[in-house]
DNA sequence: TTTTAGCACTCTCATGCCGAGAGTGCTAAA
DNA sequence: TTTAGCACTCTCGGCATGAGAGTGCTAAAA
């Protein structure tokens, strides 16, 4: 790792700055004026030869201003950045927007993609609480029609799930209910393993159901089993890299097809402690069709319960103090959220 | 209303037909040559002219090929289009898709949103099935801890809502289930009016549900209560006359934002009957937003038990004849779909 | 040794010009 | 009514040109 002198530090960070600002190439005299400098242009002008030749920044062509590449967005982003926090009465905006959503956690969902996105003006994406051991709270059996039975399962998560199923034979709302009852007694509390245990104990209608339930635990554990939720999506149509829609309909994509969706955040994400938020530049080299983005990334929720991810997708040049700050806010208060909630139900 | 004669007719279908595929201008001789006309250049020229004082092409400046107007295209769709279908393959692999999902709303919708999408190219949107009259069917509450109460409450279109609530002071599970009994008994099948009417036959704790209960039922209400299903938005960006990003975001924005979505479809979709597919050209004059756009929108579901919306957005340069038919046909099996399951509740 | 002034050089971008090509409108003949 | 012929118009790509911004280098100053 190359050493870089404190002012060399200084002027990368002004120059990211002022590129992420204008989006043009940053000349040496620009900048000294910008932010009026005591320095003359050749100085900065030397200092930036070095920026570069360290592979920090580079000239779209011979003699045009500079940009930063990706490795010094990556440097700025671990060494210069520094922790920043949202100011005092947006965070309490935004704190008393969740509170007023109630406990509605599909509101919440919704509520934080679209704080993400206004915030970072760039688009975003919320994944609903995956519970990472489900266990089983309640069921409740209403009969509909004849053998038609629409089954609500209760997760430990605040997850409500509903499915029909038909039944062989008719099946009184009396017969339900107990069958209902008998399975909440036993079952509560108990995770996929548990219930596999205690398969003897039921007779032939609540197997039917104990079969459903535990297909139902199957499915929350893929990854993004539930909703995605996303916003802003045209806040990045907006910046002037992505005026020529080819790589803007790349980037998007990404965020619009499920698969690369779940790979993307299943290769970071998942990877990652609650509080860190990630910063993955330009694809990381692994995502080609990320070559011009940035993604800011972070995990919420109650490790080893229920957790969730989010993040912003924003071009190169993006503002990360802001956003990084904006991601770790919202992902910290809805951990709080569906933390209280848990101890509520527990 | 100009009467044309069948060969102007056949000119302007042709000559949409070819720009629909081309995006470029089409000019008398490519006309001929592409469609082996057995007239001459010459001919086509002058019944151009025809259509162009008709207002039904233009030329993009004087001596280009002719593009149809917003006007040509409204011509198009109404006299020349014709009823068209899906091909019989095509809809038989969607129906098995949708049979294939069970009865999971949330499933049918994203399912229907991907088929528009991938049918027609173009970005599209369905809206959850909202009741127009909404019955209350069935209620279940369940002691969370302490005070909390999750209440379930299950609506005569399938509708499943869950919320939170605080009680005054604790009550067993025991007494929830009697007053769920209760309000089950007592209500079912009843809308607004019909609960309304009986509230003084509910004790204290009977008053908070069905405060609750009629909440939830003024949400229901409003137009796009539920989730807005989307799919296809990079599609859109694939179109050239989208390349520089300006009109692409203000198109795309409409389906993102709410408030302009719900604008648009109450404005048009509400007012139309369940079979006929409406077709919004260039934004028709009132959204300035979509002045390069057109919007293909049906309705489907049970007429006046419950209905959603859904639609296709793309360029005006598009398919008419396909996007029709997919939507067509889309709204039509959702409409079997939702009404086989009503059938199945009742 | 570091900083600065000066200067020649490079490259983009906007502008204007030019010719090829596509397509038209008009006229007169079929 | 249709068609052939022709002059005309307009776009578009290529090319040259000049202004402007910014650089790298050198030599002097601190």
């Amino acid at each position: 790792m190359i050493t870089l002198t404190e002012r060399q530090r200084l002027i990368l960070a002004l120059i990211i700055h002022t590129y992420v600002e204008t989006a043009q190439p940053v000349g040496s005299k620009a900048l000294i004026e910008r932010y009026k400098l005591d320095t003359s242009s050749a100085t900065i002008r030397n200092e930036m030869v070095e920026l570069t030749e360290a592979g920090f920044l580079r000239q779209p062509y011979t003699s045009a201003g500079r940009v930063p590449t990706e490795e010094g967005y990556r440097y700025f982003v671990r060494q210069l950045m520094g922790q920043t926090e949202l100011p005092m009465n947006t965070r309490r905006t935004i704190t008393h927007q969740f509170y007023q959503a109630g406990r509605d956690v599909n509101r919440w969902m919704r509520l934080a993609a679209s704080v993400l996105a206004h915030q970072s003006q760039g688009a975003s994406l919320v994944t609903s609480p995956r519970p990472e051991s489900a266990r089983f709270k309640h069921l409740s059996l209403i009969s509909t029609h004849g053998r038609q039975v629409l089954m609500v399962m209760v997760w430990s998560g605040g997850q409500v799930r509903q499915q029909m199923l038909t039944l062989a034979e008719p099946v009184s709302q009396e017969q339900l209910s107990t069958a209902a009852g008998h399975i909440n007694l036993v079952c509560a509390g108990l995770d996929a393993d548990g219930i596999a245990a205690l398969s003897t104990q039921f007779d032939a209608l609540e197997q039917d159901m104990i079969k459903l339930i535990r297909e139902e635990l199957e499915r929350m554990k893929q990854f993004v089993s539930g909703e995605v939720y996303r916003d802003g999506l045209t806040n990045v149509l907006a910046e002037p890299e992505f005026a020529e829609s080819e790589s803007a309909r790349k980037a998007l994509r990404v965020l619009e097809e499920r698969s690369l969706l779940e790979d993307l955040l299943s290769r970071t994400v998942l990877t990652s402690g609650m509080d860190d938020v990630q910063v993955l530049i330009g694809g990381e080299g692994t995502w080609e069709d990320l070559r011009d983005c940035s993604m800011v990334l972070g995990r919420y929720g109650a490790p080893g319960l229920v957790t969730g991810a989010l993040g912003v997708l924003g071009p190169t040049r993006m503002a990360y103090g802001r956003t990084v700050s904006t991601v770790r806010f919202v992902s910290g208060l809805l951990s709080d959220l569906v933390i209280e909630m848990l101890a509520e139900e527990t």
